[in-house]
DNA sequence: ACCGCACCCTGAGCGC
DNA sequence: TGCGCTCAGGGTGCGG
């Protein structure tokens, strides 16, 4: 699931493959809901065009272009932005993989998956993004053109403040989770930094927000940019679909002290980690060590 | 205003 | 072997 730390790394190493170059061509598939703009105005208002930036806002990326329109990315739940020069199993379903010899796993070639291609002057790579649940989404702005979706984004999350926390808390009947999921209140947080930085905060998932004290937001924020800046440092977690852009696997997966780890010990207490549903997500934590 | 929930989607894993 | 079921969840939108 790529939240935060695995759409920035996405960025610092897709980056150099897309800054500075021009879009020569744009291949997709054929439209749907994962296109908010149609393929057809995508093909005609980035082909030709240089791209000037790339930058990350929440979960979303924004490619910046020379004529001032702007590139919306979201990987959604599976979504892969990856160099067609990039190898991982990861890239492959497991009866795909069974299907090949070793041999041809280790080149990637565009499945029903990948939706969008997009070939760059200078002959280098071809960046290609592939979501096998499409719920990632690709969108084009116009110059100037605002946007629901990231104009309903709060701070970013590595900028959130213990104060800024505890105001949106206030009078909130909601779990301290759900409001950590929130993209209006802190932007880049999902299911799995939520949990890992709640365990290390001490506090409990399911807790009323408005029972969340003043210094214990300062704790769940002091956790969550801990998690996110070491998870970044990590190259993100590859759970399930995860792949840094060259292929590569995230190192944070290992790092992880509740998320996925249900009945394991305790990495503090030795205590076995309990798995509830919060916030409809399934939600992981220690019950010793969080109240 | 707030909160829970259904929905979009496909593949993995499991029971029979 | 294979079918059918459940689960995973980011974000949106709706009903209470």
């Amino acid at each position: 699931m790529p939240e935060l730390p695995e759409v920035e790394t996405t960025r610092r190493r897709i980056g150099p493959l897309l800054v500075g170059r021009r879009i020569e061509r744009v291949e997709t598939t054929a439209a749907s809901y994962f296109f908010l703009t149609p393929p057809a105005e995508l093909k005609r208002a980035l082909e030709g065009r240089r791209i000037e930036s790339l930058d990350r806002v929440g979960k979303y990326l924004v490619a910046g272009l020379e004529d001032g329109s702007r590139l919306l990315l979201h990987l959604g739940m599976t979504g892969q932005l990856f160099s067609s020069a990039a190898t991982s199993v990861r890239l492959l379903s497991a009866t795909v993989r069974a299907s090949l010899a070793p041999e041809e796993q280790r080149r990637f070639e565009p499945d029903l998956h990948t939706h969008l291609r997009l070939r760059l002057d200078g002959g280098g790579p071809q960046v290609y993004f592939r979501d096998v649940r499409k719920f990632g989404k690709v969108q084009w702005l116009a110059p100037g053109e605002r946007n629901a979706r990231l104009d309903r984004l709060g701070t970013d999350a590595l900028a959130l403040g213990g104060a800024e926390l505890f105001a949106a808390c206030r009078k909130r009947k909601a779990a301290i989770k759900a409001l950590l999921l929130d993209q209006s209140i802190a932007a880049g947080v999902g299911n799995i930094y939520a949990d890992e930085a709640l365990f290390v905060a001490g506090v409990r998932p399911a807790r009323a927000a408005g029972r969340i004290t003043r210094r214990e937001c300062d704790a769940i924020v002091l956790g969550l940019q801990r998690v996110l800046l070491r998870s970044i440092e990590t190259g993100g977690s590859s759970i399930s679909d995860y792949v840094s852009p060259d292929g590569s696997d995230g190192g944070y997966q290992d790092e992880r002290k509740v998320y996925g780890l249900t009945g394991e010990p305790c990495r503090v207490c030795g205590e076995p980690i309990k798995r509830r549903i919060v916030a409809q997500r399934s939600t992981h934590y220690c019950a010793r060590c969080q109240r």
